[in-house]
DNA sequence: GCTTTGACTCTCG
DNA sequence: TCGAGAGCCAAAG
């Protein structure tokens, strides 16, 4: 069927299927929207101000965090209680909390 | 309708 | 191994 919703909307319900205690990288789900546009994905949360979407489970590549709107620190910690572990400014064990969207 | 910006990623040095 | 620069796609102005 004919998706006639935005990418950025797009974004929210692959980010929004992100279990707690696992996260995700901007490009997997641009990957999964079928695009490239990393960055695109990224913007679009910003622009969305994360509604309902858990942004803060949305990393990049690298395993950092990046900006948002409840701050690095802030979410930071949010992730660790979320289950997440933090090596310095950057998840600890990236790899076991990526959730690849099965 | 075109131009600029952007929460990124990849490659080269 | 770490750092800096260029590139690609989409949305907003």
């Amino acid at each position: 069927m004919a998706e006639k919703i935005s990418l950025n909307k797009r974004v929210w319900t692959v980010v929004k299927e992100i279990p707690s205690g696992k996260v995700s990288t901007y490009k997997i789900v641009a990957e999964k929207l079928g695009t490239t546009a990393y960055r695109a994905v990224g913007s679009a949360l910003n622009k969305n101000r994360c509604q309902e979407v858990p942004c803060h489970r949305a990393v990049n590549s690298s395993g950092k965090i990046g900006g948002f709107v409840y701050g690095s620190k802030n979410k930071k910690k949010l992730l660790q209680k979320e289950g997440i572990q933090f090596d310095g400014d950057k998840i600890y064990e990236f790899s076991k909390v990526l959730y690849k969207f099965k």
